[in-house]
DNA sequence: AATCATTTCGAAACCGGTTTCGGTATTGTT
DNA sequence: AACAATACCGAAACCGGTTTCGAAATGATT
């Protein structure tokens, strides 16, 4: 019964105040004795145990995190460094995602540290902050590149992440992604069945790893079907509308223009569409258009987006399971996951105008 | 030169592994004198100085942020709560929000921790763990209502916060906020000049303090351009594309259809220009539609969509500002900052078919 | 009843910093 | 040269928890 603060007894009611050393000058224990009564020792008595946590809950105790942590010598905490952001962000990609991995870690008891990287300084800067500031446990790390130099200083440093993307040392680091290169099978073989002979493929940058296998994807699939692999219908592009834009011209100009476009995200879609109507393309009759990512605004637009889809949710809980499992026993082998797209059918592609049926049912 | 660790020299390069008390011993100084020196305490002789900063940079030495933070006893953490997720996100507001304000915040040698409110539980329930947790030094606001559990929360426990958005009690802390009102008189009144008569609105829902005042401006320019207020013109939305598309019908299934609709936000112009599409109207010949939050994707669709824009960028940095501003000094009286949208012409407006050319200069 | 094993808790070290306080050593003054 | 003032640094408390260790109290065993 020692004061607590010389005050009013409305004084427990807010929040934060209490101590637990004021918690064990209440009951008459020490501190140590009430901490682990708290967390469960077993070499507390029931009486006493009960008669802690009934005073903690009435008093309205919470452990101070930042004391917690330091003892504990852990931060509970994870960080995700956000890239710097393209003048006409166009996808809501990352927002769902940090909303549903800032969700798997609080079930975890783990906190999410957003940090933004400023353009100015190297891509690192912000990982190596974070590491030497021991702000954070683990790291969850996404548009992966293929020589990828966070992974790299991260996987020196000996530091737990887990990558939503693949890169050239995915055997040696866990990392969830979609498998793009299936699903980009999938959509030119759905092309090719409505009878399309000539197809476009407009790409992302070559740094991107997961632009390169959804080009990988599309090949397979032309050659597996005996089409011919025409260089000029295959476009570079940056994943922007922009980029789309530029690629759909270099296409559709051509004397023999596709009479779909494969691309690699749904910004390039758009962008890829915008040219077509100012060219005179009308779609999907006379143009396909398919996508990758499946952002919701594509089932708005006329014709709606045919896309390729996967759950933003499930890619963030499951990347937040291989991380906690990574940091609850370091040493366990490096696993990964890969989960699949979906072809969203919405109505922007469709058989090409004139059909010239050849047999293609059989290869040779 | 005791031993830091049993080990080989190069030990020492890998990060986080060299603590104050080891530059102390390896100074033959306490760990307090190097702290004060670090820290540009007066009492520091130059001389000792330079060698404790040229030892911790040599060691690569970086105090650890728990410890620091518990012993001066802040967080230096600021705390975001995201909204549940939309099931259909179309905005990319939130990721260039969050970027803004933890490019901010870094600047203030400040950290952002996001933490996703589960829509089963109390909206307060988040900002009350973190608050009594005590793991951030306030908070950063957004999407506030009329009457506001978390405003109304974080006030009676007398913690910082900053609002993205009015409220009732908007008069007891420091807000930002778009002048919405403005913006939608600016809006209505270019319709007006364009010819337009007959003028569909379709707001947000009532608890969003910002729609309110979206729909006030919208009447408060009809009626001083000395039109009549048409009930049946006002539809409520609930800022998705789904609510957009319904409340169009409803204005466009009218005997007397407007030939303009303003809407409360982009999402809900994207789904009154679909259902308008699927009614036969061509926008912008028959019908004009005005949006209001200039996502970036706008400018791809056909026709581009005309929209209120403002800078996502400008608002964290001022929030983040007024946040900083108080913690510095709590007891400083309120202050708010009002910015104003601007009006992005791109195409899905234009002047109504029939031009009823009444003379609109002067009211009576 | 003496001995040993268990249960239960207190004492104290520790995590890695910051900050206050006081005591030398040095400088300045006359 | 004696004394006061100042510069500089060490010692120790502190932030608020966790965890180890050992001792006292209790219970079980023979």
């Amino acid at each position: 019964m020692n004061d607590v603060k010389a005050g009013p007894e409305e004084e427990w009611v807010k929040s934060g105040e209490v101590r637990i050393s004021d918690l064990a000058a209440e009951l008459g224990l020490t501190k140590g004795t009430v901490s682990r009564a708290l967390n469960g020792y077993e070499d507390i008595s029931k009486k006493t145990r009960k008669r802690v946590m009934e005073a903690a809950t009435k008093r309205g105790y919470v452990p101070t995190t930042q004391a917690r942590r330091l003892a504990m010598g852990l931060t509970e905490t994870i960080g995700l460094v956000l890239p710097p952001m393209p003048s006409q962000p166009v996808n809501t990609f990352i927002s769902e995602f940090i909303h549903s991995v800032s969700a798997a870690l609080h079930l975890h008891g783990y906190d999410l540290l957003v940090h933004s990287a400023n353009s100015e300084e190297s891509e690192v800067e912000p990982y190596r902050r974070l590491v030497q500031s021991r702000k954070v446990d683990g790291f969850i790390i996404f548009r992966t590149n293929e020589k990828d130099p966070r992974v790299n200083y991260l996987l020196n440093e000996g530091f737990p992440f887990v990558t939503h993307g693949r890169t050239a040392r995915m055997a040696e680091h866990d990392w969830f992604d979609i498998d793009g290169e299936k699903a980009f099978r999938d959509a030119t073989s759905h092309l090719i069945k409505l009878g399309h002979q000539r197809i476009g493929f407009v790409g992302g940058g070559k740094e991107f790893f997961s632009a390169q296998l959804r080009l990988k994807g599309f090949r397979t699939m032309l050659e597996e079907s005996c089409l011919e692999k025409v260089p000029s219908l295959e476009q570079p592009g940056d994943l922007t509308g922009q980029g789309g834009e530029i690629a759909a011209q270099n296409l559709l100009k051509q004397t023999r223009p596709p009479t779909a476009i494969l691309c690699a995200n749904d910004a390039t879609a758009l962008g890829v569409m915008k040219a077509a109507r100012e060219l005179g393309f009308n779609i999907p009759e006379e143009l396909s258009v398919i996508g990758y990512d499946g952002i919701a605004l594509g089932a708005y637009i006329d014709p709606p987006l045919t896309t390729l889809t996967f759950s933003i949710e499930e890619s963030g809980k499951e990347m937040v399971n291989l991380l906690m499992r990574r940091l609850k026993s370091p040493d366990l082998p490096v696993i990964s996951k890969l989960a699949s797209a979906i072809l969203k059918l919405r109505g922007s592609e469709g058989p090409p105008s004139s059909i010239q049926n050849k047999n293609m049912e059989n290869c040779l």
